[in-house]
DNA sequence: GGCGGAATGTAACCAATGTTACTGCGAACT
DNA sequence: AGTTCGCAGTAACATTGGTTACATTCCGCC
Protein backbone atom coordinates (compact mmCIF):
# COMPACT_ATOMS: atom_id res chain seq x y z
CA UNK A 1 0.00 0.00 0.00
CA UNK A 2 2.85 2.37 0.87
CA UNK A 3 3.43 2.93 -2.83
CA UNK A 4 0.04 4.09 -3.81
CA UNK A 5 0.31 6.54 -0.84
CA UNK A 6 3.56 7.92 -1.71
CA UNK A 7 2.41 8.12 -5.37
CA UNK A 8 -1.19 10.43 -4.43
CA UNK A 9 -0.61 11.65 -1.64
CA UNK A 10 3.44 12.20 -0.98
CA UNK A 11 4.04 15.32 -1.62
CA UNK A 12 1.09 16.12 0.70
CA UNK A 13 2.14 14.29 3.87
CA UNK A 14 5.31 13.81 6.13
CA UNK A 15 6.95 10.70 5.79
CA UNK A 16 5.51 9.64 9.59
CA UNK A 17 1.75 11.06 8.44
CA UNK A 18 2.16 8.28 5.64
CA UNK A 19 3.64 5.53 7.79
CA UNK A 20 1.07 5.87 10.53
CA UNK A 21 -1.83 5.95 7.52
CA UNK A 22 -0.15 3.04 6.26
CA UNK A 23 -0.22 1.14 9.42
CA UNK A 24 -4.01 2.09 10.30
CA UNK A 25 -5.43 2.27 7.01
CA UNK A 26 -7.13 -0.32 4.60
CA UNK A 27 -7.62 -1.21 0.94
CA UNK A 28 -10.91 -0.97 -0.76
CA UNK A 29 -12.10 -1.88 -4.26
CA UNK A 30 -15.40 -0.72 -5.40
CA UNK A 31 -16.66 -1.38 -8.55
CA UNK A 32 -18.48 1.00 -10.57
CA UNK A 33 -21.96 1.97 -9.65
CA UNK A 34 -21.76 0.83 -5.98
CA UNK A 35 -23.41 3.20 -3.53
CA UNK A 36 -20.63 3.94 -1.43
CA UNK A 37 -22.69 6.09 1.42
CA UNK A 38 -26.28 6.87 1.81
CA UNK A 39 -27.96 9.63 3.21
CA UNK A 40 -28.91 9.26 6.80
CA UNK A 41 -25.72 6.68 6.85
CA UNK A 42 -23.41 7.53 10.27
CA UNK A 43 -19.84 7.46 8.74
CA UNK A 44 -16.90 5.63 10.44
CA UNK A 45 -14.36 5.82 7.94
CA UNK A 46 -12.70 8.55 6.01
CA UNK A 47 -11.67 7.68 2.47
CA UNK A 48 -8.66 8.86 0.67
CA UNK A 49 -9.01 8.88 -3.21
CA UNK A 50 -6.37 6.42 -5.26
CA UNK A 51 -7.57 6.15 -8.55
CA UNK A 52 -11.18 6.50 -10.01
CA UNK A 53 -13.91 9.09 -9.58
CA UNK A 54 -17.13 8.93 -7.44
CA UNK A 55 -20.32 10.45 -8.26
CA UNK A 56 -21.79 12.99 -4.73
CA UNK A 57 -25.83 12.89 -5.41
CA UNK A 58 -28.49 15.21 -3.84
CA UNK A 59 -32.11 13.57 -2.77
CA UNK A 60 -35.18 15.94 -2.56
CA UNK A 61 -38.19 14.19 -0.66
CA UNK A 62 -39.31 13.09 -3.86
CA UNK A 63 -36.44 10.61 -4.09
CA UNK A 64 -35.61 12.61 -7.02
CA UNK A 65 -31.93 13.26 -7.72
CA UNK A 66 -29.44 15.76 -8.41
CA UNK A 67 -25.80 15.50 -9.28
CA UNK A 68 -23.30 17.84 -7.26
CA UNK A 69 -19.93 16.63 -7.72
CA UNK A 70 -17.10 14.18 -8.45
CA UNK A 71 -14.42 12.97 -6.16
CA UNK A 72 -11.33 11.94 -7.55
CA UNK A 73 -7.69 10.89 -7.27
CA UNK A 74 -6.87 12.90 -4.04
CA UNK A 75 -9.72 13.98 -3.44
CA UNK A 76 -11.16 13.02 0.37
CA UNK A 77 -15.08 13.19 1.06
CA UNK A 78 -15.46 16.36 3.10
CA UNK A 79 -18.91 14.88 4.45
CA UNK A 80 -16.99 11.96 6.50
CA UNK A 81 -14.69 14.84 7.70
CA UNK A 82 -17.45 16.16 9.99
CA UNK A 83 -19.73 13.60 10.39
CA UNK A 84 -16.84 11.92 12.18
CA UNK A 85 -16.44 14.30 14.95
CA UNK A 86 -19.82 15.53 15.01
CA UNK A 87 -22.06 12.31 15.01
CA UNK A 88 -23.94 13.67 12.36
CA UNK A 89 -25.80 11.76 9.47
CA UNK A 90 -24.54 11.83 6.00
CA UNK A 91 -26.50 14.44 3.80
CA UNK A 92 -25.41 12.98 0.57
CA UNK A 93 -25.25 9.63 -1.73
CA UNK A 94 -21.64 8.67 -3.30
CA UNK A 95 -21.45 6.41 -6.23
CA UNK A 96 -18.32 4.73 -7.81
CA UNK A 97 -18.63 6.88 -11.07
CA UNK A 98 -15.91 4.40 -11.97
CA UNK A 99 -14.27 1.31 -11.15
CA UNK A 100 -11.83 3.13 -7.98
CA UNK A 101 -9.64 2.28 -5.01
CA UNK A 102 -9.33 4.19 -2.09
CA UNK A 103 -7.88 3.65 1.33
CA UNK A 104 -10.30 4.02 4.74
CA UNK A 105 -8.59 5.87 7.34
CA UNK A 106 -10.17 5.13 10.79
CA UNK A 107 -12.21 8.28 12.08
CA UNK A 108 -10.41 8.42 15.63
CA UNK A 109 -7.36 9.29 13.42
CA UNK A 110 -8.82 12.02 11.59
CA UNK A 111 -8.94 14.31 15.01
CA UNK A 112 -5.82 13.25 16.62
CA UNK A 113 -3.47 14.19 13.20
CA UNK A 114 -5.11 17.46 13.11
CA UNK A 115 -3.15 18.11 16.27
CA UNK A 116 -0.54 16.58 15.34
CA UNK A 117 0.31 17.11 11.28
CA UNK A 118 0.13 20.44 10.03
CA UNK A 119 0.08 19.15 6.79
CA UNK A 120 -3.31 17.03 7.76
CA UNK A 121 -4.69 19.97 8.69
CA UNK A 122 -3.90 21.84 5.37
CA UNK A 123 -5.28 18.64 3.68
CA UNK A 124 -8.33 18.86 5.18
CA UNK A 125 -9.22 22.46 5.10
CA UNK A 126 -8.15 22.56 1.54
CA UNK A 127 -10.57 19.50 1.11
CA UNK A 128 -13.43 21.45 2.33
CA UNK A 129 -12.44 24.69 0.38
CA UNK A 130 -12.56 22.41 -3.12
CA UNK A 131 -15.93 21.31 -1.31
CA UNK A 132 -16.83 24.40 -1.20
CA UNK A 133 -16.09 25.68 -4.38
CA UNK A 134 -17.53 22.61 -6.20
CA UNK A 135 -20.66 23.12 -4.71
CA UNK A 136 -20.96 27.02 -5.70
CA UNK A 137 -19.78 25.79 -9.58
CA UNK A 138 -23.24 23.78 -9.01
CA UNK A 139 -24.98 26.64 -7.80
CA UNK A 140 -23.99 28.36 -10.93
CA UNK A 141 -24.76 26.03 -13.26
CA UNK A 142 -28.60 25.30 -11.64
CA UNK A 143 -29.24 29.14 -11.06
CA UNK A 144 -28.03 31.12 -13.92
CA UNK A 145 -27.43 28.53 -16.54
CA UNK A 146 -30.19 26.87 -18.51
CA UNK A 147 -30.88 22.96 -19.63
CA UNK A 148 -28.80 23.25 -22.80
CA UNK A 149 -25.71 24.93 -21.19
CA UNK A 150 -25.83 22.40 -18.17
CA UNK A 151 -25.63 19.69 -20.22
CA UNK A 152 -22.81 20.64 -22.40
CA UNK A 153 -21.02 21.20 -18.91
CA UNK A 154 -22.15 17.96 -17.74
CA UNK A 155 -20.71 16.31 -20.89
CA UNK A 156 -17.62 17.73 -20.87
CA UNK A 157 -17.24 16.73 -17.13
CA UNK A 158 -18.33 13.06 -18.15
CA UNK A 159 -15.63 12.99 -20.75
CA UNK A 160 -12.95 14.39 -18.65
CA UNK A 161 -13.78 12.00 -16.02
CA UNK A 162 -13.77 9.02 -18.44
CA UNK A 163 -10.49 10.23 -20.16
CA UNK A 164 -11.95 9.71 -23.16
CA UNK A 165 -14.40 11.08 -25.88
CA UNK A 166 -17.04 8.62 -25.32
CA UNK A 167 -19.55 8.79 -22.60
CA UNK A 168 -21.42 5.43 -21.98
CA UNK A 169 -24.65 6.89 -20.70
CA UNK A 170 -28.24 6.20 -21.81
CA UNK A 171 -30.41 9.53 -21.74
CA UNK A 172 -32.71 8.50 -18.88
CA UNK A 173 -29.71 8.20 -16.71
CA UNK A 174 -28.31 11.35 -17.71
CA UNK A 175 -31.89 13.11 -17.36
CA UNK A 176 -31.86 11.92 -13.65
CA UNK A 177 -28.32 13.32 -12.76
CA UNK A 178 -29.36 16.65 -14.25
CA UNK A 179 -32.92 16.41 -12.51
CA UNK A 180 -34.98 17.21 -15.50
CA UNK A 181 -36.59 14.15 -17.73
CA UNK A 182 -35.51 11.71 -20.34
CA UNK A 183 -37.31 13.74 -23.44
CA UNK A 184 -35.86 17.04 -22.62
CA UNK A 185 -32.55 15.15 -22.52
CA UNK A 186 -33.13 13.77 -25.51
CA UNK A 187 -34.36 16.53 -27.62
CA UNK A 188 -31.21 18.77 -26.36
CA UNK A 189 -28.69 16.06 -27.21
CA UNK A 190 -30.34 15.92 -30.71
CA UNK A 191 -29.66 19.19 -31.29
CA UNK A 192 -26.06 19.05 -30.55
CA UNK A 193 -25.80 15.99 -32.66
CA UNK A 194 -27.36 18.51 -35.41
CA UNK A 195 -24.82 21.05 -34.62
CA UNK A 196 -21.96 18.68 -35.50
CA UNK A 197 -20.94 19.29 -31.38
CA UNK A 198 -21.51 15.13 -30.41
CA UNK A 199 -23.05 11.90 -32.57
CA UNK A 200 -25.74 10.06 -30.55
CA UNK A 201 -25.35 5.99 -30.66
CA UNK A 202 -27.41 3.60 -28.68
CA UNK A 203 -25.58 3.35 -25.03
CA UNK A 204 -23.25 5.93 -25.47
CA UNK A 205 -22.27 9.23 -26.93
CA UNK A 206 -19.34 10.25 -28.87
CA UNK A 207 -17.97 13.91 -27.69
CA UNK A 208 -16.70 15.71 -30.93
CA UNK A 209 -16.09 18.93 -29.93
CA UNK A 210 -17.76 20.85 -27.80
CA UNK B 1 -14.92 43.16 24.25
CA UNK B 2 -14.25 39.80 27.38
CA UNK B 3 -17.87 39.77 28.09
CA UNK B 4 -19.01 39.26 24.72
CA UNK B 5 -16.74 37.06 23.45
CA UNK B 6 -18.23 35.08 26.76
CA UNK B 7 -21.48 35.84 26.21
CA UNK B 8 -21.34 34.25 22.47
CA UNK B 9 -18.40 31.55 21.91
CA UNK B 10 -18.01 30.87 26.16
CA UNK B 11 -19.28 27.92 25.64
CA UNK B 12 -17.45 26.51 22.85
CA UNK B 13 -13.95 27.64 23.67
CA UNK B 14 -11.60 27.03 26.77
CA UNK B 15 -10.83 30.10 29.03
CA UNK B 16 -6.96 30.35 27.43
CA UNK B 17 -8.19 30.87 23.92
CA UNK B 18 -10.73 33.70 24.67
CA UNK B 19 -8.19 35.27 26.07
CA UNK B 20 -5.91 35.00 22.98
CA UNK B 21 -8.86 35.74 21.09
CA UNK B 22 -9.13 38.75 23.20
CA UNK B 23 -5.30 39.77 23.35
CA UNK B 24 -5.66 40.14 19.12
CA UNK B 25 -8.93 40.76 18.09
CA UNK B 26 -10.40 43.65 17.21
CA UNK B 27 -13.90 44.75 17.30
CA UNK B 28 -15.60 46.28 14.47
CA UNK B 29 -19.38 47.57 13.60
CA UNK B 30 -20.91 47.72 10.22
CA UNK B 31 -23.64 49.11 8.90
CA UNK B 32 -26.88 47.11 7.52
CA UNK B 33 -26.12 47.33 3.95
CA UNK B 34 -22.51 47.49 4.28
CA UNK B 35 -20.54 45.34 1.83
CA UNK B 36 -18.49 43.56 4.26
CA UNK B 37 -16.53 41.33 1.31
CA UNK B 38 -16.02 41.24 -2.51
CA UNK B 39 -15.89 38.23 -5.08
CA UNK B 40 -12.21 38.51 -5.52
CA UNK B 41 -11.13 40.34 -2.36
CA UNK B 42 -7.83 37.97 -0.20
CA UNK B 43 -8.54 37.80 3.26
CA UNK B 44 -6.32 38.96 5.82
CA UNK B 45 -8.84 38.26 9.03
CA UNK B 46 -11.16 36.05 10.46
CA UNK B 47 -14.69 37.04 11.27
CA UNK B 48 -16.25 35.82 14.52
CA UNK B 49 -19.80 37.01 14.95
CA UNK B 50 -21.49 38.51 18.03
CA UNK B 51 -25.03 39.73 16.49
CA UNK B 52 -26.48 41.28 13.56
CA UNK B 53 -26.49 39.07 10.13
CA UNK B 54 -24.43 39.10 7.55
CA UNK B 55 -25.99 37.64 3.55
CA UNK B 56 -23.43 35.62 1.51
CA UNK B 57 -24.38 36.20 -2.14
CA UNK B 58 -23.25 34.53 -5.07
CA UNK B 59 -22.86 36.01 -8.80
CA UNK B 60 -22.21 34.88 -12.32
CA UNK B 61 -20.90 36.63 -15.52
CA UNK B 62 -23.30 38.87 -15.65
CA UNK B 63 -23.65 40.42 -12.56
CA UNK B 64 -26.83 38.01 -11.32
CA UNK B 65 -26.67 37.42 -7.83
CA UNK B 66 -28.17 34.90 -5.82
CA UNK B 67 -28.28 34.98 -2.04
CA UNK B 68 -26.39 31.51 -0.97
CA UNK B 69 -27.40 31.75 3.29
CA UNK B 70 -27.36 34.18 6.27
CA UNK B 71 -24.19 33.69 8.97
CA UNK B 72 -25.48 34.68 12.23
CA UNK B 73 -24.32 35.09 15.93
CA UNK B 74 -21.52 32.41 16.94
CA UNK B 75 -21.17 31.96 13.20
CA UNK B 76 -17.87 32.32 10.97
CA UNK B 77 -17.14 33.01 7.52
CA UNK B 78 -16.10 29.39 6.05
CA UNK B 79 -14.88 31.27 3.32
CA UNK B 80 -12.26 33.12 5.27
CA UNK B 81 -10.91 29.85 6.70
CA UNK B 82 -9.19 28.57 3.72
CA UNK B 83 -8.76 31.92 1.69
CA UNK B 84 -6.43 32.87 4.38
CA UNK B 85 -4.31 29.38 4.23
CA UNK B 86 -4.57 28.76 1.13
CA UNK B 87 -3.83 32.84 -0.22
CA UNK B 88 -7.17 32.15 -2.53
CA UNK B 89 -9.28 34.74 -3.49
CA UNK B 90 -12.83 35.00 -2.45
CA UNK B 91 -15.33 33.26 -4.03
CA UNK B 92 -18.56 35.43 -2.69
CA UNK B 93 -19.99 38.54 -1.52
CA UNK B 94 -20.61 39.96 1.90
CA UNK B 95 -23.15 42.26 3.15
CA UNK B 96 -24.82 42.92 6.17
CA UNK B 97 -28.23 42.13 6.44
CA UNK B 98 -28.61 43.74 9.99
CA UNK B 99 -26.15 45.89 11.73
CA UNK B 100 -23.76 43.71 13.14
CA UNK B 101 -20.71 43.43 14.96
CA UNK B 102 -18.16 40.76 14.76
CA UNK B 103 -14.38 40.40 16.65
CA UNK B 104 -11.78 39.96 13.45
CA UNK B 105 -8.84 37.55 14.21
CA UNK B 106 -6.13 37.89 12.21
CA UNK B 107 -4.99 35.15 10.07
CA UNK B 108 -1.70 34.35 11.20
CA UNK B 109 -3.83 32.78 14.78
CA UNK B 110 -5.80 30.55 12.16
CA UNK B 111 -3.68 28.24 11.78
CA UNK B 112 -1.79 28.34 15.03
CA UNK B 113 -4.60 27.86 17.11
CA UNK B 114 -5.92 24.86 14.48
CA UNK B 115 -2.33 22.86 16.35
CA UNK B 116 -2.75 24.02 20.16
CA UNK B 117 -6.63 24.10 20.72
CA UNK B 118 -8.72 21.18 20.15
CA UNK B 119 -11.89 23.74 20.65
CA UNK B 120 -10.89 25.85 17.94
CA UNK B 121 -10.67 22.64 15.53
CA UNK B 122 -13.97 21.66 16.56
CA UNK B 123 -15.26 25.06 15.92
CA UNK B 124 -13.61 25.17 12.48
CA UNK B 125 -15.19 21.48 11.34
CA UNK B 126 -18.04 22.72 12.51
CA UNK B 127 -18.54 26.21 10.75
CA UNK B 128 -17.32 24.36 7.26
CA UNK B 129 -20.11 21.85 8.31
CA UNK B 130 -22.78 24.02 8.99
CA UNK B 131 -21.75 26.00 5.62
CA UNK B 132 -21.93 22.54 3.59
CA UNK B 133 -25.36 22.21 4.67
CA UNK B 134 -26.60 25.53 4.07
CA UNK B 135 -25.41 25.00 0.91
CA UNK B 136 -27.18 22.10 0.68
CA UNK B 137 -30.14 23.15 1.63
CA UNK B 138 -29.64 26.19 -0.99
CA UNK B 139 -29.22 23.45 -3.69
CA UNK B 140 -32.12 21.96 -2.66
CA UNK B 141 -33.91 24.80 -3.06
CA UNK B 142 -32.94 25.85 -6.29
CA UNK B 143 -33.23 22.74 -7.98
CA UNK B 144 -36.13 20.94 -5.96
CA UNK B 145 -38.74 23.78 -5.84
CA UNK B 146 -40.90 25.55 -7.22
CA UNK B 147 -40.55 29.70 -7.23
CA UNK B 148 -43.76 30.19 -4.80
CA UNK B 149 -42.28 27.86 -2.38
CA UNK B 150 -39.01 29.27 -3.10
CA UNK B 151 -40.36 32.54 -1.62
CA UNK B 152 -42.07 31.71 1.16
CA UNK B 153 -38.67 29.57 2.21
CA UNK B 154 -36.92 33.31 1.66
CA UNK B 155 -39.72 35.24 3.59
CA UNK B 156 -40.03 32.71 6.45
CA UNK B 157 -35.79 32.93 6.69
CA UNK B 158 -36.14 36.94 6.74
CA UNK B 159 -38.84 37.07 9.25
CA UNK B 160 -36.45 34.99 11.43
CA UNK B 161 -33.14 36.67 10.93
CA UNK B 162 -35.55 40.49 11.36
CA UNK B 163 -36.96 38.74 14.29
CA UNK B 164 -40.30 40.07 13.79
CA UNK B 165 -42.95 39.63 11.15
CA UNK B 166 -42.21 42.43 9.57
CA UNK B 167 -40.03 42.62 5.92
CA UNK B 168 -38.47 45.42 4.99
CA UNK B 169 -37.70 44.69 1.11
CA UNK B 170 -38.54 46.03 -1.95
CA UNK B 171 -40.23 43.06 -4.57
CA UNK B 172 -37.16 44.57 -6.71
CA UNK B 173 -34.82 43.46 -4.08
CA UNK B 174 -36.34 40.25 -3.57
CA UNK B 175 -36.04 39.46 -7.00
CA UNK B 176 -32.47 39.84 -6.89
CA UNK B 177 -31.99 37.45 -4.30
CA UNK B 178 -33.42 34.87 -5.69
CA UNK B 179 -32.49 35.46 -9.26
CA UNK B 180 -35.48 36.03 -10.87
CA UNK B 181 -37.70 39.25 -11.68
CA UNK B 182 -39.26 41.90 -10.08
CA UNK B 183 -42.52 41.51 -11.92
CA UNK B 184 -42.69 37.46 -10.98
CA UNK B 185 -42.20 38.53 -7.16
CA UNK B 186 -45.05 40.83 -6.88
CA UNK B 187 -47.67 37.98 -9.28
CA UNK B 188 -46.61 35.59 -6.23
CA UNK B 189 -46.53 37.47 -3.37
CA UNK B 190 -49.71 39.23 -4.82
CA UNK B 191 -51.04 35.78 -4.63
CA UNK B 192 -49.80 34.86 -1.35
CA UNK B 193 -51.73 38.11 -0.10
CA UNK B 194 -55.10 37.06 -1.27
CA UNK B 195 -54.65 33.60 0.37
CA UNK B 196 -54.15 35.78 3.46
CA UNK B 197 -50.32 34.49 4.49
CA UNK B 198 -48.75 38.17 4.26
CA UNK B 199 -50.20 42.06 3.89
CA UNK B 200 -48.37 43.91 1.20
CA UNK B 201 -47.33 47.65 1.76
CA UNK B 202 -45.28 50.41 0.37
CA UNK B 203 -41.33 49.33 0.95
CA UNK B 204 -42.59 46.27 3.39
CA UNK B 205 -44.36 43.00 3.61
CA UNK B 206 -46.58 41.68 6.70
CA UNK B 207 -45.99 37.99 7.33
CA UNK B 208 -49.19 36.78 9.05
CA UNK B 209 -49.15 33.44 8.27
CA UNK B 210 -47.08 31.11 6.52
C1' DG C 1 -35.43 -15.36 -38.04
C1' DG C 2 -38.70 -13.69 -34.73
C1' DC C 3 -39.74 -11.81 -30.10
C1' DG C 4 -39.48 -8.65 -26.34
C1' DG C 5 -37.60 -5.13 -23.73
C1' DA C 6 -34.81 -1.15 -23.40
C1' DA C 7 -33.34 3.02 -25.62
C1' DT C 8 -34.24 6.67 -28.55
C1' DG C 9 -36.91 10.00 -31.71
C1' DT C 10 -40.56 13.16 -32.09
C1' DA C 11 -44.95 15.64 -31.99
C1' DA C 12 -48.29 18.03 -29.42
C1' DC C 13 -49.51 20.09 -25.57
C1' DC C 14 -49.16 22.34 -20.87
C1' DA C 15 -47.31 24.81 -16.90
C1' DA C 16 -44.00 27.82 -14.98
C1' DT C 17 -41.32 31.50 -15.47
C1' DG C 18 -39.40 35.49 -17.83
C1' DT C 19 -40.23 39.83 -20.59
C1' DT C 20 -42.28 44.01 -22.12
C1' DA C 21 -45.10 47.58 -21.55
C1' DC C 22 -48.01 50.37 -19.40
C1' DT C 23 -50.78 52.20 -15.33
C1' DG C 24 -51.41 54.06 -10.88
C1' DC C 25 -49.97 55.18 -6.28
C1' DG C 26 -47.44 57.39 -2.58
C1' DA C 27 -43.86 59.90 -0.44
C1' DA C 28 -40.58 63.50 -0.69
C1' DC C 29 -39.42 67.74 -2.31
C1' DT C 30 -40.16 72.35 -4.02
C1' DA D 1 -50.67 71.97 -4.64
C1' DG D 2 -47.86 70.22 -8.25
C1' DT D 3 -43.88 67.57 -9.73
C1' DT D 4 -40.95 63.82 -9.69
C1' DC D 5 -39.44 59.39 -8.93
C1' DG D 6 -39.35 54.93 -7.02
C1' DC D 7 -42.45 51.22 -6.14
C1' DA D 8 -46.13 48.14 -7.10
C1' DG D 9 -50.09 46.04 -10.02
C1' DT D 10 -51.31 43.81 -14.08
C1' DA D 11 -52.08 42.31 -18.87
C1' DA D 12 -50.25 40.16 -22.84
C1' DC D 13 -47.01 37.58 -24.75
C1' DA D 14 -42.56 34.65 -25.41
C1' DT D 15 -39.69 31.04 -23.95
C1' DT D 16 -38.18 27.17 -21.48
C1' DG D 17 -38.81 23.08 -19.79
C1' DG D 18 -41.93 19.22 -18.33
C1' DT D 19 -45.52 15.72 -19.74
C1' DT D 20 -47.93 12.43 -22.45
C1' DA D 21 -48.19 9.54 -26.03
C1' DC D 22 -46.67 6.85 -29.50
C1' DA D 23 -43.43 5.20 -33.17
C1' DT D 24 -39.10 3.32 -34.22
C1' DT D 25 -34.74 1.06 -33.64
C1' DC D 26 -31.44 -1.80 -31.61
C1' DC D 27 -29.83 -5.86 -29.30
C1' DG D 28 -29.88 -10.06 -26.85
C1' DC D 29 -32.14 -14.24 -26.53
C1' DC D 30 -34.94 -18.09 -27.75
Amino acid sequence: MIQELKNNFGHLFEAELLQEINQVGSYKDVAEGAKMMEIGDYVRSMPLLISGAIKILREDNNGDELLLYFLEKGDTCAMTLTCCLGQTKSEIRAIAATDATLIMVPVEKMEIWAGKYKSWRKFVFESYHNRLNEMFATIDSIAFLKMDERLVNYLKEKARIAEGAIIYSTHQEIAYELHTSRVVISRLLKKLENLNKISLHRNHIHIKNI
